[in-house]
RNA sequence: GCCCCGUUCGUCUAGCGGCCUAGGACGCUGGCUUCUCAUGCCAGUAGCACGGGUUCAAAUCCCGUACGGGGUACCA
């Protein structure tokens, strides 16, 4: 039996890092045992549901280099669903309900799951134009026994059915839930195995339910990954945390060293070596192998990963993976800054605050930059010598360096740094004579002496 | 409240009864390389939550405690 697995996201919003991860796992292990990724979106919450999402769903996943086989939409499946809820009710298997709310709690108190109270109650239909009342339709669930399954990550996992209550099925609007829509579809579409996060697992009962009410025998097999926290150790979540995939990629993370990343969290290879082609992390990548732990999202740590792939490019996707951040630079120019570019940026939304010295003007001096360097004994000299000298110095690096620090072996002082401050505007950065050796000889004196009269 | 789950360096992980005086990575600290910074290389730092069992032997198995998380909707 081919393997058959399923991302299923809620249009809702964009991509979440979380989802990403759970994309991305339930992708590695089709392609570790080549089977059949499907892309299901679960869309039945018509109000919540953005359909522009979709788009941006679709456009984050291929980013990552997550790619799909089938794709479907529940919107577009509400009449199986109904069908089957409906042969639910006929069998006796689901009942119609319209008890509000307060009426539920009224009964039982808050913190108390619904009581049943409609289950023999032979509550009429709704019926059109019947606004009085709102009628929904609830699963009858059993009130004895247990629900279980083996997860692949979490091992046996056991529900009472005692506290699972008669949870809704369809709408008052007549939209069916969620677990309706997901029971059916993994059955429909023979999926094989459940890889999605631990914020799941109290659904999987009902889910379980509902399949054996479809009259299935066999379930898919579950894999409940740990959730990805903040460094509170709560869930991510959209709110607080950065967590859209989109604006990763607008920050400059590459999309081979982030899902490198996200596989890191809750899985790790057996011979230590994190970073390393996606083909070798499909090799080595198993369900079962996966931590029950969650696991917290570390930007330090990613932006490592990012920083370690973007020395490993070849200089020309280098230089075009920079073009967004590079907007109006002379493409010769900073073809020739990029080697030194390069070594030095962790993401690539930090180029402009390396080469801005060079392409246009150096940034104003932090004060505490400025106190530590230009108010040492001796600077004025050095200013002074290094003006006079690049005065009529030949225009080239080699010659620049031999000016500017041959004053500093003269007056026994560091030269580089207070010239660097006055013609870079900062401490460090990139090497100072290649790329000052751009910048017209009045641009750099220019610079030396307003730095000098600063003084 | 009720239900479910988790706990190895600050963080992410390796470990699935003896190879563990617990390995790797990020971070941090120090050193070397160096026109600054960065890169690269080297070194250091720090952990099996706690308490009971089981066993010749436990980070690894069992029980309990503590702490943490997830869920508890006519969201998914």
């Amino acid at each position: 039996m081919t393997v058959r697995l399923r991302f299923s996201p809620a249009p809702t919003g964009y991509l979440h890092v979380g989802s990403a991860r759970s994309a991305l796992f339930n992708w590695l292990y089709a392609k570790r045992t080549g089977g059949v990724m499907v892309l299901r979106i679960e869309d039945t919450d018509v109000d919540r549901s953005q359909p522009e999402m979709i788009a941006a769903i679709h456009d984050n996943l291929r980013w990552l280099g997550i790619d799909w086989d089938e794709e479907y939409r529940q919107s577009e499946r509400f009449e199986q669903y109904r069908t089957v809820t409906q042969d639910f009710v006929d069998a006796g298997k689901a009942y119609y309900c319209d008890c509000t709310r307060d009426a539920v709690v009224a009964r039982v108190g808050e913190n108390v799951g619904y009581d049943g109270h409609c289950r023999d109650r032979q509550v009429a239909p709704p019926s059109d134009g019947d606004t009085d009342r709102s009628v929904v339709v609830r699963f009858r669930t059993p009130d004895t026994g247990t629900t279980a399954w083996d997860d692949l990550i979490r091992g046996r996992v056991e529900f009472e059915n005692a506290v699972l209550e008669d949870f809704v099925i369809v709408r008052s609007n007549g939209v069916p839930m969620f677990h309706v829509a997901n029971a059916y579809d993994d059955l429909d579409m023979n999926i094989t195995h459940v890889v999605r996060g631990e914020d799941l697992v109290n659904t999987t009962p009902r889910v379980l339910l509902l399949r054996e009410a479809m009259g299935a025998t066999e379930h898919p097999t579950y894999a409940h990954l740990p959730l990805i926290v903040n460094e509170q150790r709560k869930k991510l979540s959209k709110r607080r945390d950065d967590v859209s995939v989109g604006d990763y990629a607008d920050r400059g993370y590459l999309p081979e060293a982030m899902r490198n990343y996200l596989v890191t969290l809750g899985w790790g290879s057996k011979d230590d070596i994190e970073i390393r082609p996606i083909e070798e992390i499909i090799e080595r990548f198993d369900l079962a192998d996966i931590n029950k732990a969650p696991a917290f999202f570390d930007i330090k740590k990613l932006d490592h990963f990012n920083g370690e792939y973007i020395r490993k490019m070849d200089s020309q996707s280098f230089i075009e993976s920079c073009a967004a951040h590079t907007e109006g630079v002379d493409s010769d120019l900073f073809g020739r800054l990029a080697p030194f570019v390069q070594e030095r940026i962790r993401r690539f939304d930090e180029v402009p605050s390396v080469i801005d010295w060079v392409v246009g003007e150096p940034p104003e001096v932090e004060p505490k930059d400025w106190k530590k360097v230009m108010t040492k004994d001796g600077v004025d000299k050095v200013l002074d010598m290094v003006i006079e000298r690049l005065s009529d110095v030949a225009w080239e690096p080699p010659a620049l360096a031999g000016a500017i620090l041959g004053v500093g072996d003269e007056l026994g002082v560091k030269s580089q740094l207070p010239v660097r401050i006055a013609v870079t505007g900062r401490r460090s950065g990139m090497p100072l004579f290649e790329p000052m050796a751009e910048l017209d000889r009045s641009v750099v004196l220019d610079r030396l002496r307003m730095a000098r009269e600063r003084l």
